[in-house]
DNA sequence: AGACCTCGATACTAATCAGTACTGAATACT
DNA sequence: AGTATTCAGTACTGATTAGTATCGAGGTCT
């Protein structure tokens, strides 16, 4: 692990071929890939990265080498490691949010019946596996967030961020009408995220525990009249 | 935070008297706490200090200061800083068992009413906060477990654990029959577990976000007969 | 073309911390 | 009492790693 650094190689082309001094004029030879490159290359290094060893075990060096780059690029684009996690959680909860946005047009485009519960059930279950980094780095953003109030001030503005584009989910699921019970679209907001994170720690661990159509029975049941 | 280690005094009694030389005859000065106790207090300062500041980033100098000792004394106890982890989570995970027995007692002699599952939702969010140190080193334990094989394979047989205990009460609770829906009692005590676990997360970084009977309402609402 | 600038690679520093070696005081044993 | 043993305190080591200083290849501007 102390080497690791020894393929930068990447850059782009990797012309096998001896360096031929002027070939057609005015090709460079090596080219430097842009600034937005590098940054996007950190960003999906840091999201692989940080879900795999966590923020505290991970260290900048393995997040360089996944991006093929080295910590140098890291410090040019990022003020330091906790920038870097906080730039990479920002994209992802617009991505979470855009997410959530296009399976809400699908789904609620077809029909707006009950029983459909059960198919966004399935849904949000694949959603354990499609988005597992995603869930990993949310609950290590969180393992710090309940520790450290201005990781928390972070978190929760995130979070807001998050439940406002799943509230306008289930309005749009629900056309209008209240929730059945006295819950209000906070509550089953709450619920939804509660259940998603607490199914998914049970699944993780124990994927026998968790059967995949659990999450839908359990929407059914939740929104049954009484 | 260099020094620290600079009051270990409170061995035991701690008489600020100067040392006179033999007093009363065969009267030792200063005790050692036993060997039990010293363990105690390190398994105690354990669960404080990996609830506060995450395995990861906590270091056995806190914990030894928390329990008034040394770093000396952690390693003259346990083999290092994971065995110290495991032998706390052992003990707390007997002692959630032991709470989840006690609590049944009480609430399943007095009444088997489904609108009870109000009550026993109430008592589960108490235990929000009156666990809030085993909810913690829980979650720190599940962020290890699902980033390495051998953490994980100790954690799923304490988790096998506590669902035993838990089917346990769903069962006594149930009085013999089956769940509402086609629920098994294994999906009750994962619904259960799911829900504690992503209640807490929500509630922990933002309480506005989780009412005080949430989770009482939705415990009822699942158990309605459709 | 030539002078400047940008930005990522390289080599280094300083701090942290798990684990170790050893010491000496308290206890157990004879 | 005197000797042996246990066990926690103390001081240290080695490894790790976030962050910094510097350099030079590649790009830009005139």
């Amino acid at each position: 692990m102390l080497i690791g650094m020894t393929d930068v190689k990447d850059r782009r082309g990797a012309s096998t071929a001896p360096p031929s001094r002027s070939n057609p004029p005015s090709v460079a030879r090596v080219r430097r890939p842009t600034r937005q490159e590098v940054r996007r290359r950190l960003l999906d290094a840091a999201l692989e990265v940080f879900a795999e060893h966590g923020f505290d075990t991970a260290n900048l060096d393995q997040v360089a080498a996944a991006a093929g780059l080295t910590k140098g690029a890291i410090y040019s684009n990022f003020t330091g490691k906790d920038d870097l996690f906080y730039a990479m959680m920002a994209e992802q909860v617009l991505a979470r949010v855009e997410s959530i946005r296009t399976a809400l047009a699908v789904s609620a485009a077809e029909t707006r019946d009950p029983q459909d519960l059960g198919e966004i059930g399935s849904l949000l279950t694949e959603a354990f596996t499609d988005q597992r980094e995603w869930r990993l780095v949310f609950l290590d953003f969180w393992h710090r967030a309940v520790r450290d109030e201005d990781v928390r001030a972070r978190f929760i503005a995130h979070r807001r961020t998050l439940r406002d584009a799943i509230a306008a989910s289930v309005e749009e699921f629900l056309g209008g009408d209240p929730p059945v019970g006295d819950f209000t679209v906070d509550d089953v907001v709450t619920v939804v995220l509660a259940l998603s994170n607490g199914l998914a720690i049970e699944q993780y661990v124990d994927p026998s525990t968790v059967s995949t159509d659990l999450f839908g029975r359990v929407l059914v049941q939740l929104s049954s009249q009484v």
